[in-house]
DNA sequence: CACGATGTATCGTAATACGACGCATCGAGG
DNA sequence: CCTCGATGCGTCGTATTACGATACATCGTG
């Protein structure tokens, strides 16, 4: 993988947990809840990404830190260093593709068809 | 199709052609270049989308106005009001996106590990 | 003469997304 | 009591999409 640009999914899996720490189920409501429903991963797509993301060392997954009380079938992960760089220079990509977007779309003065 | 989000390369299509009607060939350059090389089309990738662009008429072909010592060759292809739609809800939620990984991604204090 | 640029297009393969299914527990409602 | 939805993990098969290779043709440059 390692290549840019990043599929819309895997970004917001990536941001979803820049956050914190998040497991499975967790990053599916929250990627909803951030863009307002308009991403939903569904489990085949959450797995896969997350399989593929823990191979290429942009996530780990966190033993540690559960509260006592937590669900004995989460599973956590988190962003590593290597992530985030992803995720940043994906934002910034994502930025760039945007404000080029913005410029081109403005609309014209008749367009001598 | 009609399916939001819109993958990188499709969505890259549709902003060349907002500027002006563009043939092929020239759509692969104009990426390229506003892109600064971030995103590169290969014929198949192009052709397929056009192929689809087309078929959900988001994208016409443009017969007229051609310059009169242009390429024969040369197929010109056109935004449609619906592909414009298309492109600046896509826009709007990139930069949704870009804003919320901002965010998100901002330096962290000391994440107690 | 060969190669890269320009130009369109198709074909097969790989990568990715995604829905359906399976399994298990818990709580609410009929 | 029983069913159904939410929570939670995961796999499998399929569809969608991307993409490299190939084909063909012309033109200009080294």
């Amino acid at each position: 993988m390692a290549e840019l640009p990043l599929t819309a999914p895997l970004f917001h899996v990536l941001v979803s947990l820049a956050d914190e720490d998040r497991h499975g189920y967790a990053i599916i409501k929250d990627v909803e809840d951030r863009t307002s429903g308009d991403v939903r991963l569904s489990t085949g797509t959450l797995y896969g990404i997350i399989k593929r993301l823990l191979a290429d060392g942009w996530i780990a997954e966190a033993r540690s830190r559960r509260p006592t009380d937590d669900d004995e079938r989460r599973r956590y992960y988190r962003l590593t260093p290597a992530g985030r760089d992803a995720a940043l220079t994906e934002t910034a990509r994502l930025e760039r593709a945007a404000a080029q977007a913005r410029a081109a779309l403005r609309p014209r003065r008749a367009q001598t068809t």
